[in-house]
DNA sequence: TATTAGCACTCCGGTAAAAGGAGTGCTAAT
DNA sequence: ATTAGCACTCCTTTTACCGGAGTGCTAATA
């Protein structure tokens, strides 16, 4: 019974140091947690439990003589204690409410309204990842006649997604022809996985009677110019510059490295598809994330989805001491709406 | 005579203070001139020139001992007298070359691209700004029924851009009605202008039989959600990481700024619009440029064009003292692709 | 037994002084 | 016109020193 209220006031005293080094990004000392905060002890006592709470892996020391700093497993305890009170303010809401209805639903740029509103909101780092087409099935493919020899085709997703490529064929279609050979491939290919989309339509097409050999031709540069896609998603990123105003990254070398994850989008995209099954907000603290240039940060991450399939993730980077319960808050939000709107 | 070939030395000399400078990041002295460039002078002549060099206002002095640093218009200088002399190596050409080969003519993806080549190759920050619609012509438009009252439309300018909206429209409109309208329209609007397109659509439609109060009010709904682009051309911006390599910018508030500028973009398109008019290759160094924090850096830009029209710009951003023969070259180059391509 | 006061000790951060060095500008000689 | 020589400047690096914040330990206290 004594033992476990110990416990309780280490737990109070961990929290309330993490809560202070979050705002002022100075190592803690036992003086000032007996100065800011009534515990009704001395800071000697402070300083025994403080002492404990590092032999437990808590807190470190960046040298002898200096205040306490959190070490990963310090915030992950600070995390998973305060994961119930997240809320936003009314106001932030409203904001975020007021520019989804202002959308069109029109998959790619909501992508890119939400990084940049989250960067907006949370003053840090904020990433979108779009939908892979690959796992995606068709919903309707359109050939529109440009010009001779050119001709447009857009392909849109059940998931919602767009996109359109131009497509040189030389021998010569008529408009008739085309839309024809339009209505016969959405009749055949309407629901089919994206993936091996090749052999599926060849399979289809067998028992179509429009199997002419300008029809096969034309297939053939349909599926080479316009559904090779290797897209795996693509990754907004917003408000790189963001995390250059906190001190802890004063740092010229720890900028450099996590600039240049940002840039090269690849490395994102890798830690985020790791994380894509799960579902809720998720954090990553410090080492807990894969890449070595992001472990200073801190991750915070969610995904969305249509119906029950996930599509793609969001979420923000920031440093380790950020807030976190209105980080997660913030991201959970986005990604409700986002999957609202879908 | 004298006085000239005196001249020529000069500049020959100051040539050589910018070209080590550009190299090595560092003030250049005399000794080093005399040491690392054989002009059969010594330490003492050269040192009288470069004082008359910052008397004429193209080198400085960071303090009373250092060596020299070249000036704004030291670099001007540089540039007019290199302008001559720019060529890529034949592998670089080849590799831009393939890499616009493998591509369908998709104006976006291009654009997209080309930002991506440009960071790889100049080692700098790279930037493509697209073309407005705002400015451009209707080439065609596609009405495509997706689900009742959701219809997508795709446009397609004459310069060969491309946008899709999806429209909710909750009438209904059966296929045939929806196809006898796009034939309509397309009829109408083709080559119109996009600026002003909601008066002249109506215009237009005066003569037309087709003025059923349903057509009317699905089109305002299509202008409404469809048109109303406020689409000023958008940036690409790639490898922003590469300049926090350069020695240079270790200054953290530099960067800062830097970065600032590189996220939010509509600085940087602001910049670039003013220079849209010119062609050919522009070099802005330092102060030359409008942009407070862009004033440590020199631009490289140049203008892409369909037929005589200038439709946006590319180029890269890099230090003062950066390679301008190389990036003049560089940046002319893709600028000739894309045209090529157009 | 838990808490606290007291004190020695550590180490950071800032400031000052000193040493070293690169480079200039000037003068006088060639 | 060029150059050798030299004094001078000012940056940079190193060293030394001091004050302060904070710890850890011990002994006293409730």
């Amino acid at each position: 019974m004594v033992k476990f209220s110990l416990e309780e006031r280490k737990q109070k005293i961990l929290q309330v140091v993490i809560h202070h080094y979050i705002r002022t990004a100075k190592p803690v000392g036992s003086q000032t947690i007996t100065e800011d905060y009534k515990f009704g002890l001395s800071s000697a006592t402070i300083r025994n439990i403080l002492s404990s709470l590092e032999k437990d892996g808590y807190l470190s020391h960046p040298h002898t003589s200096s205040g306490r700093v959190p070490t990963d497993k310090g915030y992950r305890f600070y995390v998973d204690s305060l994961r119930q009170l997240q809320q936003l303010t009314h106001e932030e809401e409203q904001r975020i409410d007021h520019e989804y209805e202002s959308q069109r639903l029109e998959l790619d740029r909501i992508m890119q309204e939400t990084s940049r509103m989250l960067s907006l909101l949370s003053h840090y780092t904020a990433f979108v990842l779009t939908p892979s087409m690959v796992n995606d099935r068709i919903k309707r493919l359109e050939l529109i006649p440009i010009e001779p020899g050119k001709i447009l085709a857009v392909l849109m997703t059940e998931a919602g997604l767009i996109r359109h490529r131009m497509i040189n064929f030389d021998e010569a279609v008529s408009v008739r022809e085309l839309s024809e050979l339009n209505r016969i491939l959405n009749r055949n290919i309407t629901g089919l996985n994206l993936k091996n989309i090749g052999l599926e339509i060849f399979k289809k097409l067998k028992e179509e009677k429009a199997r002419q050999q300008k029809y096969m031709d034309f297939l053939d540069a349909l599926l080479d110019q316009a559904f090779n896609l290797s897209e795996e998603g693509e990754l907004y990123v917003e408000g790189a510059s963001n995390i250059l105003q906190l001190p802890e990254f004063r740092d010229y070398d720890k900028i450099r490295n996590i600039f240049k994850v940002m840039d090269e989008k690849k490395m994102l995209t890798d830690v985020l598809e790791q994380k894509i099954q799960e579902h809720g907000v998720k954090v990553l603290i410090g080492e807990e994330n894969t890449c070595k240039d992001l472990q200073e940060c801190s991750i915070v991450t969610s995904t969305y989805k249509a119906g029950d399939k996930t599509l793609g993730a969001l979420g923000i980077i920031g440093p380790k001491r950020m807030e976190y319960y209105k980080m997660i808050a913030l991201v959970d939000y986005f990604s409700k709406m986002i999957n609202k709107t879908l």
